[in-house]
DNA sequence: CGCAACTATAAAGTTGCGCTTATATTTGCA
DNA sequence: TGCAAATATAAGCGCAACTTTATAGTTGCG
């Protein structure tokens, strides 16, 4: 069972997400391995509650599925949603090469209006 | 323990600035062509004072570049800070394939629980 | 059945964020 | 010189986020 019943009318956003670096690293640990709650707090600092609240957070944008088994839930990484990141990020990709950066300094030095000459 | 005590004022990361709508709408923008804060402003409905606090953290992050023309600023999108953002994705690039997550869905369903049988 | 284990959720407090209004600083121009 | 334009910064407000404490609901097992 994935899960049944979300609170509708409001769906988190991916990058408000991973804003949050124990949220990040929670995301990291069950990309290797999918984890219950317990097991996911002895690595943190924080109580189990807070956890907790932040798998919730993870559930609600689909970036982490809960399976039950008994009375552990084992939570994994759905590695789907975090295409939307990356599909953001491609916009940005082409100009990330030094090369290219450089010649977008000097472009901008000389005139703001004056690529593609 | 992943989480050190990192101090709060150092929260002011990349991650935690893409999580604005209105942070990645000004990348965007930008990122075409570099722009003055009142040429920015005029895109969205804020005041160009609230866009003029989100290039302030766009710039603490140097996610973006101020170069002075005048009394005019012009900020330019610094694309090497995203980089960070693509590196932090690469460990779940090779789960995004269909075939890869069932694999793991096997082994999660047959890894856990070995003692105590 | 009754208790312990595992987990979720509610409540309350604190901090941080995003926005607006108001003020200050620098630059261009008549 | 004086004023307008462009921008930044400070102060204050409302609200959402993060955490802890406390409570409640399932499941396994004696």
């Amino acid at each position: 069972m994935i899960r049944g019943t979300m609170p509708k009318e409001f769906r988190r956003d991916v990058f408000q997400a991973i804003a949050d670096p124990t949220r990040r690293a929670i995301l990291s640990l069950i990309a290797l391995q999918s984890m219950t709650p317990n097991a996911l707090a002895e690595h943190f600092d924080t109580s189990r509650q807070a956890v907790s609240k932040h798998i919730k957070i993870l559930t609600e944008c689909q970036l982490v599925r809960q399976e039950s088994a008994g009375r552990e839930i084992y939570y994994h990484f759905n590695a789907k949603q975090m295409k939307e990141v990356d599909q953001w990020l491609e916009q940005f990709k082409k100009l990330w090469e030094d090369r290219f950066n450089q010649l977008d300094q000097v472009l901008i030095n000389l005139k703001p209006n004056d690529y593609e000459d």
